[in-house]
Order: C-alpha cells, then structure tokens, then sequence
DNA sequence: TTGACATATTCCCATATAAGCATGTATCGT
DNA sequence: ACGATACATGCTTATATGGGAATATGTCAA
C-alpha cells in the first residue's frame, strides 16, 4: 500500500513544506494564485496544485473576483492538529521536570481509542 | 520529485495515521513492540518499520533490554508540530468571532519567514 | 473579435512509500 | 548446542506524488 493521499486528511496536506508556506501566508489576508507563487518563488502551476490540495481538505477557501481567485487559509481546519499536538503536552512537560512517568494512572482514556485524531462519536 | 520522505521531518512522519496511533500509545509509557502490534493490530514487521521512522526523526526512543526493545514516545519531538499549529491560533478565533481580518497590522512577523518551522537561527 | 492576463489541468517521470511475506540477527532457556 | 522468542531487514508491488513544460479555461480590455 502507499502513502494516504494527502488529500486524505490535514495532517498529509501539511507534510509539504511549500503548503505550510502557503498556509502562513494566507492566513495574513487573502491572496491571488500570482501573489502567491512570486512571494514564495513557486511556478505559479505548482501553487494552483497545492492549493487545490489545500482546498480539498479545508485548510483554504477561495473567493473569486474576475480572473482574480483570492485565497485564504481556513485556520479552523489546523485546529484538529494542534489538539492532537497538545494531546501530548503533559508528557514534553513531564519530560522537562525529569519526573518519573506515572501515566499508567490515565491508561484508561486510551484504552479504547489510541488516536485523538479519530471523528468523535455523538453519544 | 516524489513526496519528501517520511523521515525528513516530524510533519511527514505523523502524517501515516497508524504512526500516530503508536505515538498515543507509547506516550503513556515504554512498550516491547510486540505489545504494540498485539495492541494495534498490526503485523510485527509493520511495527518495526514505523518504528523505525519515527526513531529516525526523534519521536520515539527506544531502551533495549535483553532480546526486548522498549519503545517510549519522546514528546519533545512532537512539540515543534503543536507550535506551528498555535502560531494559527489567533487565526481561527477571530473566525469564531467573525472578526475581520486585521492581521494585516501583524504582517512585519512574517515578512522574511512564511514557515514558523524554519529553524531558528541565532543573531 | 482579438490579444493579454490569471488560473487550472494534463502529461511525463523519478522517487518514496506501506503492506505482505520471507529471512536475518540477537538473546534466552534448557 | 539447539530451539524458541523478539525484532529488524530485505524484497516485491501497487500507488501517490511534486516538479516542469505545455496546454486548456475563463475574464477583461481595446
């Protein structure tokens, strides 16, 4: 099997370096596709690819005015990430006290679902 | 050129979900990889090449100890992905609060560095 | 209409998987 | 030494890129 698509879910989009530049960048204010590739020295045919990578899970939206498309980033979509991120906060945190794991206490949240990142079922 | 590998960085590395599953598990504690693959259903082989990757970009370490290697996330790693998503953070809350964008004012924090992931280099 | 401008899409290709299966290596118990 | 146990590595294969060049689509302006 290959690599997910990384169209499949944020975490494969932002995996691409020249996306998290795009992302940080349009999370300033909307941009033209041009804009775009000559600030980041990209091919503008490379941008339109990427962004529509971006676009297919969220990270984008794209509001179009003439031959102009302004794109912007949709920061919402890069919160599912930091809270998976910060799902290990306590851990770098202990590391940094030296203290001794004692996370066994907390085994059961884990115990039925290792990945935060899963859709959260409505009870 | 084909995607970057999957040991360039922690960002490629998480992008396999079954990499990020490992990481939620081995954050409560050091694990053989046996337990691992019994745990989350994968083949051994399987395990041992995740493993593998996420050694090579730091993200777990491992504590041999007779024919037994335990592995334990080192969530330091994982810290540098949970400050990138936060540097978006301001972003989605005005979206929350439907706020237009003044992040213009904020435009000078990026002028001459788009990836908050770039290493810091030291003045 | 015609041409210029802004984007998107298509084709080709070298490269990197990830899974499955087989095999190699190291260690433990007897 | 020998077999079993715990991991790691090698090999094959189907598949998904990402860049570059060329081309298609869509819009505006004269």
């Amino acid at each position: 099997m290959p690599r997910a698509a990384t169209t499949s879910d944020a975490f494969n989009a932002v995996a691409e370096p020249r996306r998290r530049q795009i992302l940080s960048y349009l999370a300033l204010r909307e941009r033209p596709v041009g804009d775009i590739a000559e600030t980041l020295s990209l091919d503008q045919p490379s941008v339109s690819k990427h962004l529509r990578v971006l676009r297919r899970v969220g990270l984008v939206r794209v509001r179009c005015e003439g031959r102009h498309k302004f794109y912007r980033t949709n920061a919402e979509a890069i919160r599912p990430l930091h809270e998976w991120a910060g799902t290990f906060e306590r851990y770098w945190q202990h590391q940094l006290l030296g203290v001794k794991t004692r996370a066994e206490e907390k085994m059961s949240e884990l115990n039925s679902d290792f990945d935060p990142m899963k859709p959260k079922e409505k009870p």
